[in-house]
DNA sequence: AATCTATTCAATAAATTACTTGAATAGATT
DNA sequence: AATCTATTCAAGTAATTTATTGAATAGATT
């Protein structure tokens, strides 16, 4: 084989990776597998998406390799084939709140209809973690909490949190996390206890984020 | 905006990074802009393709965020944006590195036509190089060995190897690097270096991945 | 001012992609 | 064995992407 044969053949191999990143709709699957393993229905549902263009997506992904499949009982459980996956989509994602304007103009814009002009990072989170004044509130639903949370965080699901509020000590600040900087979990909840007298304030990273980073999580399977 | 709206729009925004990288030519500018900036009409004679075929590539991935330009004289030089987009494509690249076993099958088919059977990590070199009976021999053109290159390297461009030859100490273990793995400079001047006898090995990675690790390096502006 | 040069733009054809709809399949469950 | 269910496949349409060719532009250089 010559060099450009060579060449041409590597670089179209690897386009497959990116190529299957390239859409927004598969971004978002990304997005939500980073989470945990989920069926296609379940994937669907949260995307807004057919179920059959889902699994077209899904699809794609396989063939770049970044999912894989889990058969159990009657479904069939995607998830991310390595956490390298997650690490490209971070990087990837960081680097467009970085560098792309509109990204970040309409991430505020949303979060200051709700209400919620501040967030503390994963890095500010943990200085404050010392003195033991706050508690760490998993909003995602209950079976992502499951699949794998932040140690020694609680999990109310956003939708319950008005019910169960009381769980929570009214002293604290309470430290939201959802899924990550785009997901409007801990918006949501932050601006809910802080209608009830609450001090909330949310992670701006999700819970990925937080493992990525090696820090102590509590996984399931 | 509401939610379905609002992840429509950052998603999609994030997609045109992505899709800026989901095309096989536009993965080789970064490879090779990796290396420093480059005039349109460069890019085009290293990637083979027309100028205005590469500069609409160009444009994609301008509109992306992921490349820069800087007008000079009569020439407009591309580079990456930041350092970060290397990384992402090394993470990408190592990625499919290690998943995608047709990848590992060309280059390895690739290697062997030419002989090349071994070659060494950073990682690895990092310990030999403390005897000091290695030299790091930078087999890349002369411009991008002035670009940057790794901190006591000498540049011998591989094209003019074989002239200047003598210029390499025949007792010590000449370790060749060039732009990545995808490279075929360093094994161009590895299969030459032997065929004169010389104890020659191919540095895996290129002068980016060097340059990302934080190891030292020596760069002009 | 005229010319030259590097780069971009515009128009086109061919190929690929995204989504919809409805049917097919393969594995559980009854 | 028959039925049910989750997922995939297939066909079709509209939209997007890629590469080619040749013209346009903007900035140097003469």
């Amino acid at each position: 084989m010559e060099k450009r044969a060579y060449k041409d053949t590597v670089f179209a191999e690897l386009a497959r990776i990116s190529g299957a990143l390239s859409n927004p709709r598969r971004l978002e699957i990304v997005d939500l597998l980073a989470q945990g393993e989920k069926t296609v229905e379940k994937i669907a549902l949260e995307t807004c998406m057919s179920v059959a263009n889902t699994s077209q997506h899904l699809q794609v992904l396989k063939a770049g390799s970044l999912v894989e499949i889990k058969k159990q009982g009657n479904h069939i459980y995607y998830r991310l084939s390595s956490d390298k996956v997650a690490e490209i989509w971070k990087l990837m994602r960081d680097f467009g709140t970085s560098r792309i304007a509109e990204i970040n103009r309409v991430v505020k814009d949303f979060r200051e209809q709700k209400q919620i002009l501040e967030s503390v990072t994963i890095d500010e989170l943990i200085d404050k973690m010392e003195g033991g004044h706050v508690v760490l509130l998993d909003v995602r639903p209950e079976e992502e909490y499951l699949s794998g949370h932040i140690a020694r965080s609680i999990s109310i699901p956003v939708e319950q949190l008005l019910d169960r509020m009381a769980e929570l000590p009214p002293d604290k600040t309470i430290i939201a996390y959802c899924r990550g900087p785009f997901c409007v979990f801990a918006d949501d909840a932050v601006a809910l206890l802080k209608e009830h007298n609450y001090n909330a304030v949310r992670l701006e990273e999700g819970f990925p984020d937080w493992k990525l980073k090696g820090l102590p999580v509590e996984m399931n399977a």
